[in-house]
DNA sequence: CCATAATTCTTTTTT
DNA sequence: AGAATTATGG
């Protein structure tokens, strides 16, 4: 069977366009991925050699996907190619040149939390008050101009006001620690190679003709590092294939810059464009959902997203009255879809920030039913995870005094703050690294068994070499010797480390600390080598892009959560928001579910939210409101009762009489309690009501001038 | 130097 | 509420 079989009449052609600038503008569901796998299945078929071509993705867990599907279209080749993220690609180019760059070949990458140490420590040595400078906000602001490619120098110059101008300062302290140490952080990992392609026009123009076809997924979400970077590589052949859609650009709080899509044909003249616009993923329902939603966006494009498939099930709509009810509901409908033979690895759960996960997990685990965290805090953030790979890093790496001073007093050692700040003064005045520094005393133990292990670390395969670590440092026995629930967990963590270094080690044959330690900074959750098991997901929304699933829980959907608080000054940012809600509603295939909670403990606190925009921005007959549950008996009504203080929702036309809650009474069903008000503002004689009934009536929906009802 | 108590942040989203 | 940092006393 030909791989092109399957192709609508424009993915063919996106698929088919061989040479020059091209830009396929992909709405949700619109086969993007099908397209981009594709199309260089079919470069290879027309002859490319696969190591011709560059595919970047978003995310790792993106790339994996596109390799494996390239591989059951074609096969072996795909084993060989580069699909990666950006922040991979650069880190191969960096490996291939460290020389050039100036860094020693054994660096490391620091992760954010180091960075943190790092901009901490500088502030502390130049008297900065951290309270009144926040080292994240620092930290983040470095971040940024470091994507925006403004060096020290450069920003020293257009600082203009206080924090700037810390900023500045710390910034070019900053990137001298990383240089002493040897190492680089996330953002270098762009920089570099845009620094590297920049001077160096030779190596450049290797690099150009090795990857003479390029493709870029998520173009909407590229920063202006990436945007160059791409740019430098395609200036040459300029057979590149942008792929993206505007309304799910996510990531503008990182520097992306959707207009990188909207500029594409500046950039490449004689562009060609090729729009998808038909969705093979969601519901009729779900999809009208997701337009009416993302039309509310002013700075925006109309575009014409379709759906032939059915119109599937209305989208149920929860307003819990506390955040553990939301939790209930979820998982009551999660145990209804499982009974009727969903599996759970077609349901995700997501959220609009990571804090919200916890909850949803404990329930999930006193329910018994398993489920997966992607992302969130990550596997490798984890304390005793963290210290190890300090050790690792250390003994790879002796300039870095980031990890040194990490792990110098674990398990405690006897060396404190005190040994560590004069073995900071000698280092400085004789310019060496702190291990170098060390002359005498405890901290020559230390320094003599890192010596030691360094000795071996090319002698053992990665695993043994990690035991040894354990065992030697003492990190081990510390725990073992605690017995107590945490320390074992902590013992169970190291254990499933040393599963993914054999995974890794039997994955690519490779045993070099080196190898491991650098592709390990990579990976943000560990997710992805643990095995498929059948699992409800939880995730966050920014995470699941590029996903979807059957079953969508769109949870937490409160003014202040959703959209978020930080979000509402400002209405490029709730537009933002309001493209964030649209990619969480696209996921779903088959049925989504939104909830919300009247009142909620957040940071401690009880507090009460107003029903998100979004809600009210979807239209109500794609709604089937479940907010309040058939009532069967007195006790029930009068359990609704005390829910219902608090109650704000009143429908305040006044010519209607009733309002959700209400009480009334029906001659021919009995007792009953108002569920929802439907205005029809044309005709108020037609508003209807949905009134719940004791069983076995149940919720019906009448006219609130019915002559058989009446309030009680 | 270190264990414990007290106090002060932190909360958006991520490679 | 929980983590992280700092103060206190042994």
């Amino acid at each position: 069977m030909n791989i092109l079989d399957k192709l609508n009449k424009q993915q063919l052609e996106a698929v088919t366009y061989k040479n020059g600038p091209l830009l396929v503008l992909a709405g949700a569901g619109s086969g993007k991925t099908r397209v981009l796998t594709t199309r260089i299945a079919h470069l290879i078929e027309e002859g490319v050699d696969p190591d011709n071509i560059l595919a970047i993705t978003f995310t790792n867990k993106a790339a994996g996907e596109m390799k494996s599907r390239i591989y059951s279209l074609i096969g072996y080749f795909a084993k060989t190619m580069q699909i990666s993220t950006f922040h991979s690609f650069g880190l191969r180019i960096i490996k291939e040149n460290f020389e050039y760059l100036g860094y020693d070949k054994n660096f490391v990458i620091f992760d954010s939390d180091d960075s943190l140490t790092i901009i901490k420590k500088i502030l502390k040595e130049k008297n900065i008050d951290t309270t009144e400078f926040n080292p994240r906000a620092i930290r983040a602001k470095i971040s940024s101009l470091k994507n925006e490619l403004i060096t020290p120098e450069k920003f020293k110059r257009q600082a203009f006001n206080d924090f700037e101008d810390v900023v500045s300062s710390v910034y070019s302290k900053y990137e001298d620690t990383l240089n002493k140490n040897n190492s680089l952080d996330f953002d270098d990992l762009l920089v570099l190679p845009i620094k590297l392609f920049t001077a160096k026009k030779d190596i450049l123009e290797k690099y150009q003709e090795k990857f003479k076809y390029i493709l870029i997924d998520e173009y909407q979400d590229t920063n202006e590092a990436q945007y160059k970077l791409t740019k430098l590589l395609a200036s040459k052949y300029k057979n590149i294939c942008c792929v993206g859609d505007v309304d799910q650009a996510i990531y503008g709080f990182r520097g992306a810059n959707y207009r990188n899509i909207l500029n594409f044909e500046k950039d490449y003249p004689n562009t060609k464009i090729i729009n998808l616009e038909e969705n093979y993923r969601s519901t009729k329902t779900i999809l009208k959902a997701a337009n009416s939603v993302i039309s509310h966006n002013v700075n925006r494009k109309e575009k014409n997203l379709f759906s032939n498939l059915d119109i599937g099930d209305k989208i149920s709509y929860y307003r819990a009255s506390s955040g553990l009810d939301e939790v209930n509901f979820v998982i009551d409908k999660i145990k209804e879809l499982e009974h009727d033979g969903v599996s759970y690895k077609d349901i995700v759960i997501l959220y609009r920030t990571n804090a919200q996960s916890r909850t949803f997990e404990d329930g999930l685990l006193k329910a018994n039913i398993p489920y997966k965290i992607i992302g969130g805090v990550n596997f490798y953030n984890r304390l005793e995870i963290k210290n190890l790979l300090a050790y690792l890093r250390i003994i790879h790496n002796p300039l870095d005094d980031v990890s040194l001073e990490r792990v110098i007093n674990v398990p405690k050692r006897g060396i404190g703050s005190k040994t560590i700040s004069n073995l900071a003064i000698t280092a400085m005045e004789e310019n060496v690294s702190l291990f170098d520094a060390i002359k005498s005393g405890k901290e020559l133990q230390f320094k003599n068994l890192i010596n030691e292990l360094r000795e071996k670390k090319d002698t053992l395969p990665l695993v043994d070499f990690i035991d040894l670590v354990l065992d030697k440092s003492g990190i081990k026995k510390e725990y073992e010797s605690e017995k107590s629930l945490e320390a074992d967990v902590r013992l169970e963590n190291l254990e499933e480390f040393k599963s993914v270094a054999l995974a890794f080690q039997e994955e690519t044959g490779i045993i070099s600390l080196e190898d491991f330690l650098l592709n390990i900074s990579l990976i943000t959750d560990n997710s992805e080598v643990k095995e498929e098991k059948n699992a409800v997901n939880l995730m966050t929304i920014h995470a699941v892009k590029g996903l979807e699933y059957d079953y969508v829980f769109l949870v937490g959907m409160e003014e202040n959560l959703f959209p978020h608080t930080n979000s509402l000054m400002n209405d490029e940012e709730i537009e933002e928001e309001r493209r964030l809600c649209y990619v969480a509603i696209t996921r779903c295939k088959k049925k989504l579910y939104l909830t919300n909670a009247r009142i909620r403990l957040l940071y401690g606190q009880e507090q009460i939210n107003p029903v998100s925009r979004f809600i009210s921005e979807i239209d109500d007959d794609l709604l089937d409101n479940v907010g309040i549950k058939v009532i069967f008996n007195d006790e029930d009504i009068k359990s609704e009762e005390k829910k219902v203080i608090n109650q704000e929702e009143v429908y305040n036309n006044t010519e209607v009489t009733y309002k959700v809650n209400d009480f009334v009474y029906h001659d021919t069903f009995g007792p009953g309690k108002v569920v929802s008000v439907i205005e029809n503002k044309k005709d108020p004689s037609r508003t209807l009501l949905k009134i719940a009934f004791k069983l076995p009536y149940g919720v019906k929906t009448l006219v609130y001038s019915h002559k058989n009802l009446r309030k009680v």
